[in-house]
DNA sequence: ACCTGAACACCGTTCAAGT
DNA sequence: ACCTGAACACCGTTCAAGT
């Protein structure tokens, strides 16, 4: 578990001995157990302390303050979509453009799948921090990776590829979080991904230029 | 302002004086009031109380908690997007679906702008409540509306309209929430309304069936 | 009958005292 | 040098006492 957070949220020490880095993923396990097993209403300082074994006062020697936790394991989270998302694009390029629209769609979802417990308690909590950095961060990354796939397709070119890519992303967004918060069953992620398989490949097929027209 | 909350947000006590909805009333804009002026962070029930001229305890004869002020605030901004999108898709009713897609994408745009400061503010707070019935009963309000809409195309006809609508609403919400969290520009607003549009477009295109087709 | 606000329970955060 | 946990400040909520 590294610490990288912005400004106010740094840790008052950066754990150097081996000890330190013990108590510090200690504490961050026990945010996210407490997270999934007692709920965000019941995390409490306190109550993380204890799971990981510490006092608070040693959790706010690491931790300057609660935010803190969590953006910890919000980031974590964000992360690994990164990377697993980053992964997929890397893997569609060079294909066509539709391939590229149903590979990225199911990759979204498939990790967005991946812990539905986590990340519905993220979303409650995110709301409440000053996630505006790592938001940003977050979806710029997504969208570099978005960006170099589509601009390797065989088959298209494309303007203005940045806002292209945002608006896949976002729209990829909007949809899956909202079955996601309605509860995924699997008639309703059927739906999302044949719909969001259109909707992309719509979105492409319209704002595509062929390879090699002017 | 009425108050119609589910199960455990409901008020204690129904004013059914004069005086009594005047207190509501007062209570409800003091919220408003707190939350813009002091910020989400500074919203607390002492200060509700104190602006709205009356006692803690006598605000808690009418809001059970103070989830339950921030809930009629969120209900009341829901309820008046709901109004403003059903109004625009029935004035496009009997439109070509390329005008639909087009006062569909800029009326949800101009509604979601109308009021930044309490919708970003909002958004933060609906997080910590249990909206979920809420937003379920706008989310269905909003779909029947532009399905209705759909519904009467008179250059195309739809198979699954819902999921059409729900497909398109998500998006649309997906993409102009982004970029009202990253700060509504000028530019960024035109390229939300202009890709969001081709968004839409490509999307029906790809889902219609020609009128009269089998 | 209705209102008031001191009192209570609880939580995030600190810092004097201990090792 | 580092850890502890009682103490503090603050907030949501209640209810005895007042009118």
């Amino acid at each position: 578990m590294n610490i990288d957070h912005p400004e106010a949220l740094k840790p008052r020490k950066t754990p150097r001995q081996a000890r330190s880095e013990v108590t510090v993923d200690a504490i961050f396990k026990a945010t996210v157990q407490v997270l999934l097993t007692d709920g965000e209403h019941r995390l409490t300082t306190t109550r993380v302390a204890e799971r990981a074994g510490v006092s608070v006062g040693t959790m706010y020697q690491y931790f300057p303050h609660k935010r803190a936790l969590l953006y910890a394991v919000i980031q974590q989270h964000l992360t690994e979509f990164v990377s697993g998302f980053d992964a997929a694009c890397r893997q569609l390029r060079n294909a066509s453009m539709a391939v590229m629209a149903e590979g990225m769609v199911n990759a979204f979802i498939d990790i967005k799948i991946r812990n539905p417990d986590l990340s519905r308690a993220l979303y409650k909590i995110a709301a409440e921090l000053d996630t505006d950095e790592l938001r940003i961060s977050t979806a710029s990354q997504l969208q570099d990776a978005c960006t170099a796939m589509l601009a390797s397709a065989t088959d298209a070119q494309f303007d203005d590829l940045p806002d292209v890519s945002f608006t896949l992303l976002t729209a990829m967004n909007g949809t899956t979080r909202a079955v996601f918060e309605l509860g995924m069953q699997e008639r309703r992620l059927n739906v999302l991904r044949s719909q969001l398989l259109t909707l992309c490949r719509g979105y492409l097929q319209a704002v595509a230029r062929e390879r090699g027209a002017p």
